[in-house]
DNA sequence: GATCTATGAGACCATTTTGTCTCAAATGAG
DNA sequence: CTCATTTGAGACAAAATGGTCTCATAGATC
């Protein structure tokens, strides 16, 4: 077989993620595979959607155990976080736009969970002193979440260099812009 | 006339920043008007993405006006920019999501400009003293971009009150989230 | 080399969406 | 009240999209 199930949904996110309206056809020939054979895949859209959100999903789940299997202080946790998360900007940007728009109750409560995952981890840097305890946790959460895509978009356009990142992030998040 | 086109393009942002994948003919029972009536005012779904954008772009160029002309303090003038800007998420959030898909030229050279005031702010800010030097102008600007998308978001969600996510935003964008 | 499987190209039809047009009713101004 | 304008409903044709199917062929396996 020319392309494996998993590349071809890593050149649809790819695509996806730049132009969501585009069209199954054209969405084919995009990732450069016949129609057809994109239908043998995936027989639908919504299909499609959901197995590449799945994917995410779980590729982060993969990527975020062995951070959370070290014990790390929970600032030093979310330091690891952002440095194998950003690379995965694009996926979980995708993830975030069309979670919602699939109401499927799985993907949902698998994102939720990590939400709650990271939720409980911003209490625990609250309980160590990293974190201000007045600010609210959604809000925390919705910003290093925010600030995940941001990073990824900006590596894409050239703005920052992608070894700067993951340092140059936490920064923001925590120290945010002030002078020293 | 039931509505005029100002109202109609509210609705339209409003419906559209949901479910962007929205018929034409969905989108007018969305907005509580006929099909023929939304295709007399704008001819086709580009024509209204266009337009759109424009009363967006125009309509935070308004905004903008007299926070400049007060002669602020760069920080203040951050700080009152955010004030009237969050409350325009929606469309912003539109803007940024459908202007890179319509490769209009008025519109991004219009966005573009909007980009460089606000980067103008920011290297003002850097020389002020406000903000540290050493943080690329790039990533600052994006920063604040998606900070007033997750604001408006957060305050949709009620994550955060309408009252108090100014001077919560202000404060994650230039200290942090680091304990005092 | 023979065989088997997955692929690409494209024919084909059903459905949806788009865009135009007509007409009766509603609304607002004078 | 009367007239002019705008609207909503819907008919209609054209175009786009979705989804299925066939068939020749390229590549892998044996």
């Amino acid at each position: 077989m020319a392309e494996s199930k998993e590349s071809i949904m890593r050149a649809a996110i790819g695509i996806l993620a730049k132009n969501p309206h585009i069209t199954y056809s054209d969405l084919a020939a995009g990732i450069g595979i016949g129609r057809a054979t994109l239908y043998r895949h995936f027989p639908n859209r919504e299909a499609l959607l959901r197995e590449i959100c799945l994917y995410a999903l779980k590729q982060s789940e993969v990527e975020m155990m062995p951070v959370f299997s070290m014990n790390l202080s929970a600032m030093d946790t979310l330091y690891a976080m952002l440095e194998k998360l950003i690379p995965m900007g694009e996926q979980l940007y995708f993830l975030a736009r069309e979670y919602s728009a699939l109401q499927d109750e799985e993907i949902v409560r698998i994102y939720e969970g990590q939400l709650t995952t990271l939720q409980n981890m911003v209490r625990a840097a609250k309980a160590e002193g990293g974190i201000a305890p007045d600010i609210p946790d959604a809000w925390i959460v919705r910003i290093i979440d925010n600030i995940i895509y941001a990073a990824w978009e900006a590596i894409n356009d050239g703005d920052i260099a992608r070894n700067d990142a993951v340092e140059l992030v936490f920064r923001t998040l925590i120290e945010g812009l002030r002078a020293k």
